[in-house]
DNA sequence: GTACTGTCCGCACGATCGTGCGGATATCCC
DNA sequence: GGGATATCCGCACGATCGTGCGGACAGTAC
């Protein structure tokens, strides 16, 4: 459909993404309670009001916030992974991406969700359905990945597609905390040399040499 | 020393033990942050202004709790293992010690350090600095424990203690971490019996049968 | 043109925050 | 006994918080 684009609208979800932008990363170092709309506004030169108006409250712009950050995510991990065919190699792809993802700091805190899953684990409400919503997808997705690979033939018909998940992604949340904590970059290497073994130990003949053919 | 108690200062020290015991507590929920002098004066029937005299500033508060999640962590984690001899089946009571203590959610919020680093991980100041050092005393312990256990022959002479430690204590902290969000107990097992198998694989054959010679 | 709608602002509100001060009370030292 | 010290309280302060209201302004629909 043609729908002719409002400019009003069209201005209203320029300003929505200029404060989205903002409060990915404070909520990547300071949490989602860290948000302010006060400081928001004085950060971007907005009106208090303003930006309480564009998002009708402060649990809808941490709402929002997530799903932003949600899109950020995938388009640095999953999108890339677009062309790969199904295999080890492309698990393998996943984990290097996340890791690149973190160090790389395409939030300023490190990994968004590890923040925000930390602070809102133990709590209720929309805003914890939310990330435990995102946290959920994130692992099927990696599940996914691995029976792919199994479907075909790079991992053993036996291998426990949970349990791998579970431990790959363990890997990776770790070395995002440890780095992020201490200022080192370290955790990554340990992390890489973790997954690539994991992997390898449920990797058939086939799935390894896909895996050893790619640069260390 | 026959260091006659002060009563007055003693007791200081039991309203400072009812206050911390809350603030552990909250603190392991929603964060040091979250921590707020009104409150707990109210939950606890004291006066604010009682509270802050205690403790000098609300950053002094969160230090202090700090210090007492520290000791409650100890009890729980580390004592226990007092009077088992170095070895492969020290290390794993360890990793069982520090899941049970994990999931008997001893703190109300599952791992208070999981909490309050992924909170002050990206700042910088004295509570940033005293939780990253804890941080390091626990993976400093971890390494130790292990490397007593490759003296004992329970290990490899080769194996990388940093990597095997690094590897074990992201297994217990992603079981955790998936614990507390979903509300589920799948994730302990996935770490045991990870971490099981992450242990054997740098594990001398004397080692193996520690292990495997205790219950499962 | 008029009527309507969405963005964005200025201003004010009640609540809560951390902190400081003065004093009441209890305990210790001499 | 008197003087010092530590706990704990009532009270008040400035700051900041999320939220609501009324209006200025711009773009849309007719």
């Amino acid at each position: 459909m043609g729908t002719k684009t409002d400019g009003r609208v069209e201005r209203g979800n320029q300003s929505r993404r200029l404060i989205l932008a903002r409060t990915m990363d404070i909520a990547s170092v300071e949490g989602l309670e860290g948000l302010s709309l006060g400081r928001i506004a004085t950060e971007l030169k907005l009106s208090k009001s303003g930006v309480f108006a564009l998002f009708g409250s402060k649990e809808e712009l941490q709402l929002a916030t997530v799903r932003a950050a949600i899109a950020v995510f995938a388009e640095h991990v999953v999108t890339p992974l677009r062309d790969l065919p199904p295999g080890s190699a492309r698990a393998w792809a996943l984990a290097r991406n996340w890791l690149a993802y973190s160090a790389d700091r395409i939030f300023e805190g490190g990994c968004f969700f590890y923040a925000v899953s930390a602070e809102f684990d133990a709590r209720g409400g929309p805003v914890h359905d939310a990330i435990a919503r995102a946290q959920r997808d994130w692992v099927e997705y990696v599940e996914q990945t691995l029976r792919e690979g199994r479907a075909a033939g790079d991992f053993t018909d036996d291998v426990d597609v949970p349990q791998l998940a579970f431990e790959v992604i363990a890997l990776m949340e770790a070395a995002n905390a440890q780095s992020v904590l201490h200022g080192n970059t370290s955790a990554y290497e340990r992390a890489e040399r973790g997954i690539r073994r994991r992997l390898l130990a449920d990797a058939t003949d086939r799935g390894r040499g896909e895996i050893e053919g790619l640069p260390a």
